[in-house]
DNA sequence: GCCAACGTTGGC
DNA sequence: GCCAACGTTGGC
């Protein structure tokens, strides 16, 4: 099993949103190295929802990868935002996994918290001007941001 | 709103 | 293939 982290915007989609539907499509993924981290992720896999460009930033609970990796519809769709002339059905080059909801923090693990924790000082989404939406983190780094939520949840 | 970092685009 | 310009991301 592998072990994740994967970043939205809350304005576009939140963990109460997920909480909400059980499960989503994770679509929209437009960088091809986030790409290629979605093509390895396996069912069953263990992902957390990290909330980007909030007040606060942070990790918002966990999800598991309910599908693999499949052509992104949105793609090919001219109307959408998310369309990309260079995908077509027939050779298509962007693509979604579906998630599915786990376990929502009853306290946002923030930022700061994961900064502080020496075990995540290799996060890459901690590297200043990092962008990559989809990165991997080890089974360590996944146990210390769970150690985190749930001291919190202790509070 | 600012701005650093980064990916992409396009001229050459 | 190089690289400047540009757009986007995302923390602050």
């Amino acid at each position: 099993m592998r072990y994740w982290i994967m970043k939205c915007e809350p304005s576009v989609y939140s963990i109460t949103d997920l909480e909400r539907d059980g499960e989503t499509s994770w679509e929209g993924v437009r960088n091809y190295q986030a790409r290629n981290f979605m093509r390895d992720m396996r069912v069953g896999d263990q992902a957390f929802f990290y909330h980007s460009n909030a007040t606060p930033p942070g990790v918002a609970g966990t999800m598991t990868i309910q599908s693999p990796a499949t052509p992104d519809p949105f793609a090919f769709d001219p109307s959408h935002r998310y369309y990309d002339p260079k995908s077509t059905p027939e050779r298509p080059v962007w693509v979604s996994v579906t998630v599915r909801h786990q376990r929502t923090f009853a306290h946002l693990v923030h930022i700061g918290q994961l900064r502080g924790t020496d075990a995540l000082s290799s996060l890459i989404i901690l590297r200043p001007g990092n962008r990559l939406s989809v990165t991997p983190i080890n089974e360590a780094e996944w146990q210390a941001i769970m150690a985190l939520a749930d001291s919190s949840d202790r509070r």
